[in-house]
RNA sequence: GCGCGUGUAGCCCAGCUGGAUAGAGCGUUUGGCUACGAACCAAAAGGUCGCGAGUUCGAAUCUUGCCACGCGCGCCA
């Protein structure tokens, strides 16, 4: 890449320079970056060197001057201006910049061109994961009720992310932890009940004080779920309408917490698949105690001292781990706590062979992180092996009016956000901003299908050149002469150029100099898709990939409305319409990454 | 009180490892459809980067002290 030899020119002079003893007290070559000038008439890249200054102890401009001074071409037109086969090199400030000379630059826009057409759906795949063995868990609602709002948050932000990791060579399992072993599931089961003797007609409510009512999910989502019940256990269902029984007994209790836990379930899992989140496994937590993983780890840490018992209490000493203080493992009435599953889950992973744990929880979550990873490094593992993504909620308003989740208020459900918003607009709205930001989600926007909507320009984008590419192989009306034009090529003809393609005519564009302009930006926005995955994947940020479908889109609509892309020059039509398929599957590409679809026509 | 996060244009947000004149979108004003999709494009207006100090040749970015907002600080999950 040209980029790597512009900065390959600095660190060669640099080097003469200090061989030469033009400077003194350096021993290291700095890291350069490599920057994209934000006025494109001072060049394509920059270098600034202005960082030397301190060595050097002059001005960034003599700075910059002392070091072209040892790039060693003699066509040199001033102290601040060299020529180089393939460069133009300037001077400003303490910026080297370089602008490339035309023929350099057809080469590399041709190669990158050629590259998207060969690569297809394969483009941006690299391998900086390096095949590493990574979990992402995300998600892992209780399977108590119907995913809230939030819940859509970390399922389209880990969704993504894995979509992403997986492109960048990284072996990623996505896993859902079912939390169905604690004390909620009895009060599902519990609830269930109440739900299964109305519905046969009994005179029977949930209780009315506000202590006890805790023990119980009154949403009404149990009432279907109370129906198949009956539906399907009849007889068991009229016993206990018979009996009247003021609480079930512990056999049927059994029954129903599990009847109400798998219906959950099941609900949860196709609502997860219908927003384009594919689990490759629902980790139940009741597996842990089954398989004795929790006694293995308790046993565990009491080998290696790290248990006590204080209070009738048994307790883990997380703050010999940086917590602030210790936690409490079994309780007085000698139940665990989440922490302790928490902690066997985690180990468990880790005895899987994963290298890289990382978790997404929300931030009200923020406090677990250190006893999540104290408990990690207290059973010989480390404790940077698990990452934990924390991202903020989600306000929900409409029409700018934010909607407040009271507990009176009907809650808005994930489900009832994506029949109104759609799955597309739902997951681009939720990985649209940093996760550490409070997401700001308002219906009416996500809904609207004008310009206030992103998604839709994005999509549009993608319809509009996938409509190009028809018009390229059919017959088309000219309105000017009111007449029909006939297909400029055939399907196999286009289909063949775009597999074969070798050498896309750029030059041939190359006389119209505003063109020139639009079509360089246009193939810089798709070289640099491949930089923003890696980047995506490096900083754990989905985000970045929505941002850039954004711009590409608007690089695209722009190159567009300057640039006629078909015409009677069959050879121009050629070259143009290679870029455009090129960036149908960039967009394609994107929008994949992301959950959303990259419609054809809308 | 302590911990984490946030504070950039009227609104919602970018700002890459400290670097050139702080950038998009929405909204506002104005202009553009008689050939490829106007769900689009172009132009203008709009900023004490929460406030103060420090480090640096250089700070929205790093350090520190305040201020405001959000979340958390259970033998709940």
């Amino acid at each position: 890449m040209l980029k790597n030899e512009c900065l390959n020119i600095v660190v060669k002079a640099l080097k003469t320079a200090i061989g030469n003893g033009a400077i003194e007290n350096l021993h290291e070559i700095p890291d350069f970056h490599i920057e994209t000038p934000k006025n494109r008439d001072f060049g394509d890249y920059a270098i600034n060197v202005s960082c030397l200054c301190r060595y050097t102890r002059k001005s960034p401009l003599d700075t910059a001057k002392c070091i072209i001074k040892y790039i060693g071409y003699i066509d040199t037109k001033s102290d601040t201006q060299i020529n180089t086969d393939k460069f133009e090199i300037s001077l400003v400030g303490g910026y080297i910049n370089f602008k490339i000379k035309k023929d350099a630059l057809f080469s590399v826009l041709n190669q990158s061109i050629k590259e998207i057409l060969e690569q297809k759906t394969n483009y941006g795949k690299n391998n900086t994961g390096n095949n590493e063995k990574v979990m992402i868990e995300y998600v892992s609602a209780n399977p108590t009720g119907p995913f809230h709002i939030g819940h859509g948050r970390w399922a389209a932000v880990g969704s993504t992310l894995a979509n992403v990791m997986k492109l960048c060579g990284y072996d990623v399992y996505q896993e859902f932890y079912v939390n169905d072993a604690g004390n909620q599931i009895n009060n599902l089961g519990r609830s269930l009940y109440i739900r299964v003797l109305q519905e046969q007609g009994i005179k029977i409510n949930f209780p009315e004080d506000e202590e006890k009512i805790k023990s119980y999910y009154t949403g009404d989502y149990l009432i279907d779920c109370a129906k198949k019940f009956i539906q399907e256990n009849p007889e068991l269902s009229e016993k206990l309408a018979e009996q009247n029984l003021p609480e079930a007994d512990t056999e049927t209790h059994k029954k129903l917490c599990l009847f109400a836990k798998s219906d959950m379930l099941s609900k949860q899992k196709s609502l997860l698949e219908k927003f384009q989140t594919h689990f490759d496994n629902f980790f139940m937590e009741t597996s842990l105690h089954e398989r004795g993983l929790v006694q293995k780890c308790l046993d565990e840490l009491k080998d290696k001292g790290k248990l006590y018992e204080q209070d009738g209490a048994l307790w883990f000493k997380s703050s010999e781990y940086g917590d602030e203080k210790d936690r409490v493992i079994k309780k007085t009435d000698g139940s665990y706590t989440y922490l302790t599953s928490d902690i066997a889950y985690h180990y468990d992973k880790l005895n899987r062979g994963f290298t890289k744990l990382i978790d997404i929880w929300g931030a009200d979550h923020h406090g677990y992180i250190a006893r999540m990873k104290a408990s990690i490094e207290a059973l010989g593992n480390n404790p940077e092996s698990l990452i934990v993504l924390l991202g903020q909620l989600v306000n929900l308003s409409i029409k700018g009016e934010q909607v407040r989740m009271g507990k009176r208020t009907k809650m808005i459900t994930l489900e009832d956000l994506i029949d109104e918003v759609g799955v597309d607009a739902t997951r681009f709205w939720m990985i649209m901003r940093d996760i550490d930001n409070t997401l700001e989600f308002d219906v009416e926007l996500a809904k609207s299908k004008t310009d206030e909507n992103p998604v839709f320009y994005v999509q549009y984008a993608h319809a509009r050149a996938c409509s190009i590419l028809r018009n390229a192989v059919n017959e088309r009306q000219d309105t000017v002469n009111n007449k029909v034009l006939p297909a400029i090529f055939s399907l196999t003809e286009l289909d063949n150029y775009f597999d074969k393609y070798s050498n896309i005519r750029l030059n041939l564009l190359w006389h119209d100099e505003k063109e020139a302009e639009e079509i360089q930006k246009l193939v810089e926005k798709l070289i640099e898709y491949k930089t923003v995955v890696i980047n995506a994947a490096k900083n754990y940020t989905p985000y970045l990939i929505t941002k850039y479908l954004r711009e590409l889109a608007a690089t695209f609509h722009k190159f567009y409305s300057s640039v006629r892309i078909l015409s009677d020059d069959k050879e121009l039509s050629k070259a143009k319409l290679a870029l455009i398929k090129s960036v149908v599957i960039v967009l394609k590409s994107g929008l994949t990454l992301i959950g959303a679809s990259a419609p054809e026509k809308m």
